[in-house]
DNA sequence: TAGGTGAATGAACGATCGTTCACTGGAAGA
DNA sequence: TCTTCCAGTGAACGATCGTTCATTCACCTA
């Protein structure tokens, strides 16, 4: 029983911040109390401060974690693929794919960051650029080569990353539309915004098709 | 003195909405007390309530008031136009004109939706859908008339609603682009998107040019 | 000039906020 | 078995929250 006793044992700082981040998600940081994430967790507000100096902490622990784990999946996806086209489509797929598997994680870090004190701000506001920096050199590479029929490449990223990341907005598990179809129409939303035609020849280009 | 003291009479009311509009958009709803509204208008709290009945009520009537503004000038602006295409293009020109025009109104009704209780939130909710449904009407009758190149006209309606609405999140007035080069970027951007070409020749169409 | 009216005041309310702390209980190490 | 120690408790703190209300004030009408 002791790879069991492993197993089950209570892992209190994990179950808050996953509380927690489903909380903020929905509610907003503001409108959410330590109590009501002591309560979704299961014990007393006073138990949350055994594992998090303060709610303004808790908020960053969450949005460092998260963004230092999109840096990472993101390097990785993009590794090894070359040219602006690629990378471009590369870019696109990942990042509606991650934001599908992570909603409650990018919906925070892209709607909170107005909730950090300064010093928590600087720090992860530099991650996020970081990752907006990609995408702006995937478009002013792909415009310089002559690929891309943009204008500024700073405000087609934003555009573009403003657009990838709403998917988290209204998508729901079990919907409609599955996970696949989903991450082919943003692709194809964000290669056809540079000027580019489909990817691949025409299959399941037909919009009225059932 | 009559139409002086006409003029500067004051209009307390709409002071109240205009620093709620600005500190709800500045900091979300449930971080903006009513003593913060009342000193930013330079009153006490206590004076909101001849003007409001609640908080709540507040927020409701920033959202509602925006909402049918932008209602009647989209309207106005898609108002004779005819045809996928057209209608795609006044539509996106006209959406970022007006969120470049009222950023902190579009702001709070997009993302304050959850501080509504429900009654404010089906009607106002209801007031977004409509809105949402006309771009996507256009987007299914370009896609049926093969003009439109795009999967799901639902999906490509919530992506180009988050993009041109992505505008007011980093847009700041005397920047480095003027409203119009930012216009035209995103109507490119919007037109492409569905699988066309440029609307007019290839005037300013370079994307490396300083 | 007298009376009426709507707006602003400032103190107060109960509730809830983030946070602290002396304490308790139970599991791990000696 | 005894000791140690961390995690959780539950009450309490000062501050601030949305809201109320008796009162005062300034202005318009008669």
């Amino acid at each position: 029983m002791n790879s069991d006793a492993n197993t089950r044992r209570k892992d209190t700082r994990g179950e808050i911040s996953g509380c927690a981040l489903r909380l903020f998600a929905e509610r907003g940081y503001a409108a959410v109390s330590m109590r009501d994430i002591a309560e979704a967790v299961g014990v007393r507000q006073g138990a949350i401060y055994n594992h998090f100096a303060s709610k303004q902490e808790l908020l960053a622990e969450l949005m460092t974690s998260h963004l230092e784990a999109v840096l990472r999946a993101h390097e990785a996806a993009l590794a090894g693929v070359a040219g602006p086209v690629a990378r471009l489509e590369a870019f696109a797929r990942f990042h509606v794919g991650y934001h599908l598997d992570y909603p409650a994680d990018v919906f925070i870090a892209y709607m909170e960051l107005r909730s950090l004190e300064p010093e928590g701000f600087r720090r992860i506001n530099a991650m996020r650029s970081r990752y907006e920096g990609t995408l702006r050199a995937i478009l002013a590479e792909g415009a310089a080569a002559g690929l891309f029929s943009i204008g500024d490449p700073a405000v087609h990223a934003r555009a573009l990353l403003a657009m990838l990341t709403g998917v988290t907005v209204w998508y729901r598990e079990g919907g409609r539309l599955d996970r696949a179809t989903i991450i082919e129409d943003y692709v194809r939303a964000t290669l056809q915004s540079v000027g580019l035609r489909m990817p691949r020849g025409g299959d399941k280009e037909c919009s009225t098709q059932p």
